[in-house]
DNA sequence: GCAATAACCTACTAAATAAGTAGGTTATTT
DNA sequence: AAATAACCTACTTATTTAGTAGGTTATTGC
């Protein structure tokens, strides 16, 4: 079962997007600096991300990415899917062969529990999560910190 | 977050255990052979399921291990938590310290999606999948070529 | 045209953790 | 006494994730 940083990256940084559309394309080193992503790392994310047709990037300078669809059609479980694989809790990726090629004894539960959790977070989109308070709370912060660095930075 | 082959392993060794509860007292060679788990892994995981409270053991020859409650009365997230530690999707283990000491913007959307997780295996017993028409379909099919298997070996 | 920017790409390294193995000791039964 | 099976500890291997490094290519503005 993969739920790990790498989705968790992956959905933060599209919030990210989400929260900060207004200002046009956002760059990664932003994305970067906001929520302690590493650029290198937020980059290989990114370039799954536009396979999966859920972000679009410009280049050069003046360029960035930004949500390829409106927040409200993009949901956490596509994310997933897209940086991950996908969001399975069988051994065998619901093939069925988990036991020398037969079924296992607990296959079914595995797999029930799979489209559970696949249900709950594809009723979930970016556009819930931005109006979320305590979404909104963090946002915030984060901009606050992000403008007295720059601030700082542009004074040293 | 962590649903791996672990907690899989123990919910099937314990949905054995409740299986075949009628023959007596279980060895771990038994559910070794039927599940295909390696018998060391399965003392390490007993052992786990033991300080938990939901196995007994019993020494010696026609020893072996049984459920320690009833069957109705062993939930699979009680043993996942059991071998695993938690179910949890958060990066912090719920602590809310997610992005250098303070909460991240995801960090309620995997506090939600873990509560969500562990109430529906929290609602699942033993007895539950003891009763469901496909693992009574794979149990047989285990004990039929355990039994081949012995035959087999004795003749041999 | 040139410099700066930022996406884009590939390969590698390090760290964590899971999975499995090995080699014992101790308790209990026959 | 021998066989059985739990119990215990340490080690090894494999896998995967997370992060790093070092580039190339496209676009913009001067």
């Amino acid at each position: 079962m993969r739920l790990t940083t790498r989705g968790r990256y992956a959905v933060t940084a599209m919030l990210d997007l989400g929260l900060h559309a207004s200002e046009g394309p956002i760059t990664l080193a932003d994305i970067s600096r906001r929520q302690s992503i590493s650029l290198s790392y937020l980059e290989q994310l990114f370039a799954k991300l536009r396979q999966a047709g859920l972000v679009s990037s410009i280049r050069g300078p003046g360029g960035g990415y930004r949500l390829d669809k409106e927040a409200k059609d993009i949901n956490v479980a596509a994310i997933i899917n897209a940086v991950n694989e996908s969001v399975d809790a069988t051994s065998c990726n619901g093939k069925g062969d988990c036991q020398e090629g037969e079924i296992c004894l607990t296959h079914d539960l595995w797999d029930s529990l799979s489209g559970q959790i696949n249900e709950f977070l594809s009723k979930i989109s970016i556009d819930d999560l931005m109006n979320r308070r305590e979404v909104k709370v963090v946002s915030l912060r984060q901009n606050e910190l992000e403008e007295s660095r720059l601030e700082a930075g542009a004074s040293a």
